[in-house]
DNA sequence: ATAAATGTAACCACACTTGTTTCATTCACA
DNA sequence: TGTGAATGAAACAAGTGTGGTTACATTTAT
C-alpha cells in the first residue's frame, strides 16, 4: 500500500499536478482515508512525502523520486517487525543448544534480510514508476483506460 | 521452534537413543507437549520425521539429517503465510496501476524469497548440527554442561 | 466565518499464533 | 487382557497485529 501510495505521488507530481488528497488517494487504493495517512505518517516521519493541511492542502513527494529507494519505503513501514519468527520464550538454562540454534538461523536469515535490502536498495521509485508506465502502456487490453 | 526440535532429534540420534517424546522437548523448549506435536505434524507430513505411538514411542528423524535442509523446515513449517504483506483489498477497477504496482513488488521479492531458499537449501541439518557442536565446545564457560 | 484538509486518538473486527485442556486412539508390557 | 504411556486432534482462551471506522482538534485557503 505504501509503494501504491508513492507511485501515486509521483504520477501526480510527473503530470504536475499539486499536492493529493489522502482522500482521493484512499479512493484508489480502496481503503479508509485514515489508513492512508497512517502511512502517510510513517513516510513523512522517513522524510520521504511533506503534506500540507488545510484547504487546498494535501501530501506530495517530499524528494526526488531518484532519491527515493525502495528500502526507503521497506524501513519507514516495515522494518519494525522481526520479518522472521523466533519463538517467544527466553533461552532455557536446561537446554544449552536453544540459544546456539537461535543465533544460527538469525545469521542464515539476517544475510537473507541484508540481500533483500541490497536488492532494494537499487531500486528507486523513478525506476519503478518507468518500468510499470511501460508496462501499462504495452498492454493497452485493458477493457477502460480509466 | 522447528529447527530447535529437529537439532534434538538429530542429538538424540547421534547418541543412539530412542525416539523422544513430545514431552521431553516441550521441557526443553519450554512450551506445551502439544505446541510440540503440531510443529511434529507438519513436520511429518513433509517427511521430516516418523513418530511411533503408545508405550515406549516418541519421534525420530525419518530420514538422515545429512538430507534435511533447512529449506525443508522452512517449507514444511513457514512456507504457507505471504511472508511479505500486500494489501488484503482486490484489485480497483478505477486505479490500473495498483495490480501493476503489487505485481512489480511481486517481482523483486519474489526474487529476495528465491534467493533466501537457495541459501536454505545448501545449510542441512548435519551441517547445522556439526557446526552447533564445534561452536558449543568452543565455548565451555557456560556455567552448568547440562 | 466556512469549508477543506491533515493529525491523531480511540475503538471494533478480524486473523494468526501460542498455550491449555480434553479426549480418542494406539501400543508395549506385565 | 488390562493398564499406562504416548501420539493425534479438536476446542477454546489469551495476546498480538492490522485494517477499518468514527470522532475530533488543528490548520489553512478563500
Amino acid at each position: 500500500m505504501a509503494t501504491h501510495i508513492l507511485a501515486m505521488l509521483a504520477h501526480a507530481e510527473n503530470e504536475k499536478r499539486g499536492p493529493v488528497t489522502s482522500e482521493k488517494m484512499a479512493e484508489s487504493i480502496q481503503t479508509n482515508a485514515v489508513v492512508v495517512r497512517r502511512l502517510l505518517s510513517e513516510l513523512a516521519g522517513a522524510g520521504l512525502v511533506a503534506s500540507k493541511r488545510g484547504a487546498g492542502g494535501g501530501v506530495a513527494l517530499a524528494k526526488s523520486p531518484r532519491n527515493i529507494s525502495l528500502l526507503d519505503v521497506y524501513v519507514a513501514v516495515e522494518e519494525k517487525d522481526a520479518l522472521f519468527g523466533r519463538h517467544p520464550s527466553g533461552p532455557n538454562p536446561s537446554c544449552p543448544i536453544g540459544p546456539l540454534v537461535a543465533a544460527y538461523l538469525e545469521g542464515v536469515f539476517g544475510r537473507a534480510r541484508s540481500a533483500l535490502e541490497e536488492s532494494l536498495r537499487e531500486v528507486t521509485l523513478a525506476q519503478m514508476f518507468e518500468d510499470l508506465s511501460r508496462r501499462a502502456d504495452r498492454r493497452p487490453q485493458r477493457k477502460a483506460r480509466g
